[in-house]
RNA sequence: GGGAGCAUAGCUCAGCUGGUUUAGAGCAUCUGCCUUACAAGCAGAGGGUCCGCGGUUCGAACCCGUGUGCUCCCA
């Protein structure tokens, strides 16, 4: 069984006394003792030494010495090693290779024997001598009632140590030794360590490179014998005397036996009754789910090997990634696939794994019924970065949900202005608003340029949040409240239709993180015969970045200026007057409608001077001047103008600095340098127009 | 015991090659709005000694060293 599967508890147990006569190397009696304490008595019958630490003076007069083992009389050595601890129990520890993990390694450092002295049941079997056949506890009381009465028990003591039980029975494991098969990893691990370092094969994200390096130049054999009724036995067979073939069938094994033994029969030989440690068969996997070793060069394989992208978890990197690996290099002579994504594990709140013993998975159909199929997957899907585990956390589920409901009302909207997009046609004068749709064009071709560099980087969660603030930042709040029609008024055909190709092309974008909601709104938007989810992407298209800077500018402008009618408390009902002193008034008139609208504002005059009683607000280098009728309070104004002030202040002196440093001008990059020019222009005129404001009030 | 990783806003996390208006998102908080798509919403705001210390650099959340705390893996 495995390592994993031993569940050590504290437990309390007697520690025996016993003492072991002394020979000399002649076979003499010394007349002396040794005592050596044992949890185990039952295993004396397995001794084949008793250690002392070579420093022990108590024991140094015996180095080389035998003991003989009570009840069975078996001579055995003393040897000397530093692993005993001289200061628990009395400092001489009997050694029993066949039934403890760290007295095998003591027996194959000085060439003991082994002595098994257990059935697989938990018996005692032949070796043992005494008591064959009675269970290890029943063997346990009577071998201590049987050393009591022969005088070989010197003490007893309550004594609390950790013991090993198993997982699923609660047994008391005992090690024993057993036959196993292994392979030979070293040969192995070379070319699949190289494919990793090379980038030949690519892990995302590329920290668990350092892990699998680690992994690979420590590499140790690989025991594949499992004792379990389940899996693929393994093909090896044995001869009465020992001898073994491995061979595909029975007879093909009899068939090399025989070669040397010619008058073995069938009957006389028989198969491993341990099956294939269960990733042996795993490690085949990108190459034979297409026959790939046991038919090689098929087309299938030949067209799949290699694979593209393996999606695992990283606890299984050593297990199959690995193997899977060198597996590939040594059976097709070539790499498995091309890149490796490692997704994160999902935890609970308090960051523990989620189990069938705790109790603390989320019912996912649950949560499907109650945000959504397309929820629970932005859910998840936001919040994983690859290869880091997520918290799973209800709030962001939610936040799918209200994603859903923008996606779902941001359709309603545009299915209202189809019908007033007919009626338009006859009496109505559309309005014009070319720059929202040109804007928005370039803004999405942006958008998709960054969002395939992420996929292809294996960057999911972020291409999915850059899809998000797109579609609900971009589209929902600037975009259609710009081209949006007054109350009742009909909308431009061309707009509309542009809308309509905009949102599809939305949906093409969000297809692999929402494939619901997206595919049911490609066919709502329009009667359409094709399906999103088997639709080819369109190819990548430039953006032209004067459209992008004046949409910076607009948008800028608006969020200034309705910032501005917080602060002073005009309530957005009521109009203002704008008046706008630019640095280049050329760069308002494509967007002065959109920004008269947005603001509230019955209209826009550009000025070169400052205008009396008003508000001023700093938008980049320009100047825009809020007229209003309402009583301002000019205190609370005042305040924040200070506030704004000092941190301009701040920030230019520390541009300032910089840029008086010469060491600073002289190895920075020249772009660098124009930034911090920059930084420096706009936060003067800042300062400039906040002191103006001031005067103002 | 061996190894790998993480530490950024109240919470959960982004921040790719050191320089992008003295750090970004969601949730939570605060202010104002039941504005003819959406109150599961709209318009704004506040909130950070980027774990501590030392170093490299003109320049550090990012690179190096060290300490502390936490997590995972170990055939």
């Amino acid at each position: 069984m495995s390592d994993e599967e031993v569940i050590r508890k504290e437990t309390q147990q007697k520690l025996y006394h016993l003492q072991y006569k002394l020979e000399n190397a002649d076979g003499s009696d010394t007349g002396e003792h040794v005592i050596i304490a044992t949890v185990r008595p039952e295993t004396i019958m397995g001794d084949t030494a008793v250690c002392v630490h070579p420093n022990d003076e108590r024991y140094k007069h015996i180095h080389g010495k035998f003991a003989i083992v009570p009840l069975i009389n078996r001579r055995i050595p003393i040897i000397t090693d530093e692993y005993v601890t001289m200061d628990f129990g009395t400092g001489a520890l009997k050694v029993t290779p066949a039934h403890d993990m760290n007295d095998n390694q003591l027996g194959q450092k000085y060439g003991l024997e082994v002595v098994d002295i257990f059935n697989d049941d938990g018996t005692l079997n032949s070796a043992a001598e005494i008591y064959v056949g009675l269970d290890r506890f029943d063997a346990r009381k009577k071998i201590v009632a049987q050393l009591a009465a022969e005088g070989y028990l010197v003490k007893t003591e309550d004594y609390t140590s950790e013991v090993g039980y198993s997982e699923r029975t609660d047994a008391v494991v005992e090690p024993r030794l057993s036959l196993q098969w292994w392979v030979d990893m070293k040969k192995l691990s070379g070319p699949a360590l190289d494919a990793v370092m090379n980038e030949e094969i690519n892990f995302h994200p590329a920290k668990f490179k350092n892990l699998y390096r680690h992994w690979m130049e420590n590499i140790k054999d690989w025991c594949i014998s499992r004792q379990l009724w389940w899996g693929h036995r393994i093909p090896a067979y044995y001869a009465p005397d020992g001898s073994f073939a491995v061979a595909a069938s029975k007879d093909d094994a009899l068939k090399q036996l025989q070669s040397s033994n010619s008058s073995l029969q069938s009957h006389d030989i028989r198969q491993d009754d341990d099956c294939l440690d269960t990733w042996f068969s795993s490690w085949l996997w990108p190459f034979e789910v297409f026959k790939g070793l046991s038919d090689p060069g098929n087309a299938e394989v030949n067209y799949y090997y290699p694979t593209n992208t393996l999606v695992t978890a990283p606890e299984i990197i050593f297990f199959w990634v690995a193997r899977m690996i060198m597996a590939g290099k040594k059976f097709m002579g070539g790499k498995p696939f091309n890149d490796v994504y490692f997704t994160g594990i999902v935890r609970d709140k308090q960051g523990r794994k989620m189990s069938k013993s705790l109790g603390n998975s989320p019912d996912l159909l649950a949560l499907i019924d109650q945000y959504g199929a397309d929820a629970v997957r932005f859910g998840i899907m936001i919040a994983s970065p690859a290869g880091n585990d997520i918290l799973f956390d209800e709030s962001s589920l939610e936040q799918g949900r209200n994603f859903n409901n923008k996606l779902w009302n941001a359709l309603k909207l545009i299915k209202m202005w189809e019908a007033r997009q007919a009626e338009a046609a006859t009496n109505h004068k559309p309005q014009t608003t070319n720059f929202a749709i040109d804007w928005f064009e370039n803004r999405l071709n942006l958008v998709k340029t960054e969002v395939n560099e992420m996929m292809v980087q294996f960057r999911l969660s972020e291409a999915l949040k850059t899809i998000y603030s797109l579609i609900w930042d971009d589209f929902c709040s600037w975009y259609l409240e710009w081209i949006k029609p007054g109350f009742e008024q009909p909308i431009d055909a061309a707009v509309y239709q542009k809308t309509l190709v905009y949102f599809e092309e939305l949906m093409e974008l969000l297809q692999p993180f929402m494939p619901f909601i997206s595919e049911e709104i490609y066919h709502l938007l329009q009667d359409r015969k094709d399906d999103l989810c088997v639709k080819q992407v369109a190819p990548l298209q430039s953006f032209d970045s004067s459209i992008l800077e004046a949409g910076e500018l607009l948008k800028q402008g608006i969020s200034a200026l309705r910032d501005a009618r917080n602060k002073i408390q005009v309530k957005p009902k009521d109009p203002i007057k704008l008046h706008i002193q630019a640095t280049a008034e050329e760069s308002y008139r494509a967007i002065e409608n959109i920004l008269l609208k947005q603001v509230n504002a019955e209209s826009i005059f550009y000025t070169a001077e400052t205008v009396p009683n008003t508000i001023v607000v700093a938008v980049e280098k320009d100047k825009f001047f809020i007229e209003t009728e309402r009583q301002l309070d000019t205190a609370t104004l005042q305040a924040e103008l200070l506030k704004d002030l000092e941190h301009q202040k701040k920030f230019l002196e520390s541009v300032l600095k910089k840029l008086s440093n010469e060491r600073f001008v002289q190895n920075a990059k020249p772009e660098v340098i124009a930034l911090e020019r920059k930084k420096q222009a706009d936060a003067e005129a800042r300062i400039k127009t906040i002191e103006e404001g001031l005067k103002n009030l």
